[in-house]
DNA sequence: AAAAAAT
């Protein structure tokens, strides 16, 4: 089976081939003809099986059919709209729409916020065919007129679940009442709730069902495992594991915003390239950072959830789950941003106490049991392993003081500096840091990392997260605050 | 539970 037998246009074959691509992907192969054939389409494909591909290609051909003749009704105006969640995975569906669309004489556009309107709305004028937006933007162009959508002939909504999850379903509403009833829509989704129904019902007309098979919803090409530690040993466990593995990247997912830039910082003090990627940064520093790591300038990507779904890195092969994600779905979202395109890739989970029942949940969905290796020095609470315990609802705020205890008991029982022999060179000091971290353990990269002068630069931090001693008298009051 | 998205 080839991209020929799909019926794809001498135009498109040629693009894919100078993409390298021969060999279409099960999504391709059953998404493709139907849409040439011009049906609905409700997709049912996990990012990573050629799902962009899959509908960037027929929806390309169903345009060329009159491209830009002149006896087109809709000559340079927007002919196609494709939706999606955030504003990389927009920017990932125009590179495949750029990629696929070099032989033909269609233009496209990329439009999202965070960036100056007016190179976009310039860009707009030119005459677009094809639109990829975020529904935020584009509505905002639609209100300052600025974007036509009356000639619009085929939508398509990309991660359609993640778009219900971040609210904008009134958004894609209003879009939809914009746009001719006489269009193609294509509705992708990874899974599908009551809610996702309705909407599909509100979009597609006979649509057909394309999904590929629901067992495979984690790429078999992950190796997963789980390290129980301590929360509060967890990053210094990340160094550890990333002086390691010395010659890959990782892609780091956090819970918050704040521990994801804070994340970073630590992994750059340690000696490790690191940056982070969430929703306070500049679309600027989002855009440039991704770019980075995409071109193995970076190390360490530590992101938030913005970087969990879609996202397409070339052969990563790590994605390390620093903290688990509180709902199944998104630890599938997570890691697939490895082990992608028949590729090997590994998902490590740091996993504390607290963190156990969203590990069973996961478990339950991926029907996976994932092996558990504690490393060497970085022993998780006892009740890790005491069956029942961790994380069930909330904590009391006495339970919240014994954690604190807990966390700071296992600091202390940290491998300490080994005394320097009388007489021989005395090691650079403090070589336990502020945060619990062993400078002196030998660690022995295959190829030397940078070594920053930590001592230093940790002293001349002025924005540091509070010593050990402050901490738990935080920690006392937000239990209190919470009663 | 937090994050994402228009300003």
């Amino acid at each position: 089976m080839s991209f020929a037998d799909l019926g794809l246009i001498p135009e498109l074959l040629n693009a894919v081939a100078d993409a390298g691509y021969t060999e279409p992907t099960p999504i391709q192969r059953q998404a493709i003809p139907i849409v040439i054939a011009g049906h609905d389409v409700m997709g049912g494909a996990q990012t990573g099986t050629g799902k962009t591909a899959g509908f960037t290609l027929p929806l390309l051909q169903r345009l060329a059919r009159h491209a830009n003749t002149s006896t087109s009704p809709a000559r340079h105006q927007t002919r196609a709209l494709i939706l999606a969640p955030t504003r990389e995975l927009a920017m990932q569906v125009y590179e495949s729409v750029k990629t696929y669309s070099r032989h033909l004489p269609l233009r496209a556009t990329c439009i999202y916020g965070g960036v100056d309107m007016n190179a976009q709305i310039q860009e707009l004028r030119r005459g677009i065919e094809i639109v990829i937006a975020t529904p935020g933007r584009l509505l905002d162009h639609v209100q300052q007129k600025t974007i036509n959508l009356t000639q619009v002939e085929m939508l398509v909504l990309d991660e359609a679940d993640r778009m219900l999850d971040m609210g904008f379903i009134p958004d894609i509403r209003r879009i939809l009442s914009l746009l001719p009833a006489n269009r193609q829509s294509l509705l992708f989704s990874a899974t599908f709730s009551e809610e996702i129904k309705k909407l599909a019902d509100q979009m597609l007309k006979n649509p057909q069902m394309v999904e590929v098979a629901r067992r495979n919803m984690v790429s078999e090409t992950i190796t997963h495992v789980v390290h129980p530690v301590s929360s509060g040993m967890k990053r210094n466990l990340l160094a550890h594991l990333l002086r390691h593995q010395p010659d890959t990247q990782a892609l780091v997912f956090v819970d918050t915003k704040l521990v994801c830039g804070r994340l970073a910082h630590f992994l750059e003090r340690h000696g490790i390239s690191a940056d982070s990627i969430h929703g306070d940064k500049s679309q600027q520093q989002r855009t440039e950072t991704l770019e980075a790591f995409k071109a193995g300038k970076l190390r360490v990507l530590v992101a938030t959830d913005v970087a969990a779904r879609g996202l397409d890195i070339d052969e990563l092969p790590y994605v390390i789950n620093f903290e688990l994600p509180h709902t199944a779905e998104d630890y599938v979202h997570r890691i697939g941003r490895t082990g992608r395109a028949g590729h090997k890739g590994n998902a490590v989970s740091l996993v504390c106490a607290e963190e156990k029942h969203w590990l069973s949940e996961i478990e339950k969905l991926i029907k996976l049991q994932i092996p558990q290796e504690v490393v060497p020095g970085f022993e998780p609470e006892p009740e890790f392993f005491e069956a029942g315990k961790g994380g069930r609802g909330r904590r009391s705020a006495a339970d919240r003081t014994d954690r604190v205890e807990k966390t700071e008991g296992a600091r202390e029982r940290a491998p300490r500096a080994t005394q320097p022999a009388a007489g021989g060179k005395r090691p650079p000091r403090p070589t336990i840091a502020p945060d619990g971290f062993d400078f002196s353990k030998p660690y022995e990269p295959a190829t030397p990392v940078p070594v920053v002068d930590t001592t230093t630069s940790i002293a001349a931090r002025p924005d540091e997260p509070p010593r050990r001693g402050q901490r738990p008298v935080a920690f006392l009051l937000g239990g209190l605050g919470r009663k």
